[in-house]
DNA sequence: CGGACTCCTTGGAACGCTCCAAAATGCGCA
DNA sequence: TGCGCATTTTGGAGCGTTCCAAGGAGTCCG
């Protein structure tokens, strides 16, 4: 390990030039002569110079940091937001500073504290579990983007959602267009995009005049709180044709629990989930779902956030994406 | 958004004190008198003061942060290896910088410069595609942990791993106690730890007096791959009565192509994945694999790296865990 | 040959904090 | 009242950059 790592000033002596040429030619600029750029690359080179971002932080007040949130590790649509995210920050010769409150509202006021004193330039929450008051104080001090909850406004606050709305309307379509009529749906708690989308799957049942046959059984987007739930439900008698799960994750619980019940899917039992996980994908699964595009919803928002940090007088946006229905194979008509 | 944040200045003149005083009572050193220190921490909380972490750390050079390399997102291991040394280095008061290089070296290198600039104290790399040479040189600047691959080593690298031999030797043996002689193997390509685990499966294969029914198909660690592997070997003609994957998305496509072929698992053919990714836990999966202390391993890497960091001096190490047998649903006697 | 440019180069101040040596204050006791 | 000691408090230097106003060195032209 090294003693003290050579700065700019240990190049400029070597190369025979003042710090300030050192620190014009490090940053590229078109000033310095090929001469003097030259001298300073060998220098630098030959002691190993590596510049000091958190001094040129301070020197310029621009951290070149965008603070990143996740709520939970455990379910992968938010590594695949955080994937998209990544790309764009990158891009941008910005680096991104990861931290969790691990689904605890307090640990996570800590640790997005400990991210402003870093000075990031920008927030992502990807998923957060923060009272808004909390969120709209942190926006007055620096751009925020939330992803996929939509309700929580204020200045400096942008969000990025997809519009849960249709796609638990294409959800019910699909499986209405099947023949299903005896729906149940596994709910997934108080948060956002679980009640518009168990909100959504009553007013559809009611619209498709199937109102007496609305089943919600609580769920809470695990895994487990899909089995649980469609445990619950196969117990209660006779089996709805189609289940209806809030998240992908739930909904392979839900899976779980109808091959326990002796069911098999789809013949006996069609299942549809939401959010288009990596996984779904598997052969092995080949979950039907609503896919939300992950992805490009961790760019757009790095993107907005981008924008915003340009402009902080740019009006407030919600950007919705749409949804995609995947038909894979655990739905079909039902048995006749 | 605001203009200018208040700083340590700010604070000392609201409160009557020195800029000193504001920092040691924000430090909360014993030295500051109760009425000082309720003056200033009032000033603080009324201008909405945080302290600067850039200037701070440029001020004691330490960055109070752990550089984090994942070099792919998309094989859920490595996130949870990351949500264990996550939980460390926030135990610590420490941030994580995370990057990927995306399994691109170039970038990873690019990428793992920057952490250095922002004077990261150390680097934890889940996961990496850089030359030994690369690794050993940014040895020099910082304590690096090295997660999974137990070959490079080097002054100031320690490594974290399982005991890959052992885990391949338990999971041949669960196969041949359960009956199994016709075993394949579908490899996982050049990294060490499919290296290993494939010649460890042509060892036990071997002294198991097998050696004749040795067959491995090259995979590549990911889905797909082990879904084509499967189905290369499917097409020969007689199916193994067991298939060893090398990882376990991997045999998640191994089961794949042989749903594909008509083959129940497990009556008709066995199959034994390896890393124990909490997804292979789903019901519906039900994967028997070799478990490895994912969260553990992450854990006890950001430790050793507070070890090493704490005390430059002491031994290289390579930290070796045991895996763990997890019987489920994917192996069973074969068919006689 | 001198002035006006253009092109390079430079030293010092500033960024917001910590560290340190030294100064100020307070207290107990003779 | 004054002295010594412990407790608080302070200003200045320093961390490694960037920014800026200003200083040289050429070059071109009259």
């Amino acid at each position: 390990m090294n003693e003290r790592r050579p700065t700019i000033h240990d190049v400029a002596a070597r190369a025979g030039v003042s710090k300030s040429l050192v620190s014009l030619a490090m940053r590229g600029s078109p000033k310095v002569s090929d001469a003097s750029r030259a001298a300073i690359e060998k220098a630098a080179a030959e002691l190993g110079y590596r510049p000091n971002a958190t001094a040129r932080s301070l020197a310029d007040s621009r951290s070149r940091t965008i603070g990143v949130n996740m709520a939970e590790l455990d379910n992968p649509i938010f590594p695949e937001m955080l994937g998209g995210a990544h790309t764009v920050i990158r891009s941008r010769n910005y680096n991104t500073m990861l931290v969790s409150g691990e689904r605890d509202p307090e640990l996570e006021t800590m640790e997005l504290a400990k991210l402003l004193e870093f000075q990031v330039e920008g927030l992502i929450l990807i998923s957060h579990r923060l009272p808004a008051e909390t969120v709209r104080s942190l926006a007055d001090e620096v751009p925020i983007v939330v992803l996929t909850l939509k309700d929580l406004t204020g200045p400096g606050i942008d969000s990025v959602v997809t519009d849960d709305e249709a796609g638990t309307r294409m959800a019910m379509q699909h499986l209405f267009d099947l023949g299903h009529r005896d729906i149940a749906h596994v709910s997934g708690g108080s948060l956002e995009p679980a009640v518009v989308r168990e909100r959504l799957y009553r007013s559809e049942m009611q619209a498709a005049g199937l109102g007496s046959m609305t089943r919600v059984i609580e769920g809470d987007l695990t895994n487990l709180g899909g089995l649980e739930a469609a445990r619950t439900l196969l117990r209660e008698g006779k089996p709805p044709t189609a289940i209806f799960a809030s998240n992908d994750i739930s909904a392979l619980g839900v899976m779980a629990a109808c091959q326990e019940f002796g069911l098999s899917i789809p013949a006996d039992i069609s299942i549809i989930g939401y959010d288009g996980i990596a996984l779904g994908a598997l052969r092995t699964l080949s979950l039907t779902t609503i896919a939300q595009p992950l992805g490009l919803m961790g760019q757009v928002a790095a993107q907005r956030l981008f924008d915003r940090m340009a402009d902080t007088q740019i009006d407030d946006r919600s950007i919705v994406l749409e949804p995609e229905l995947l038909t894979r194979g655990t739905t079909a008509p039902p048995r006749v």
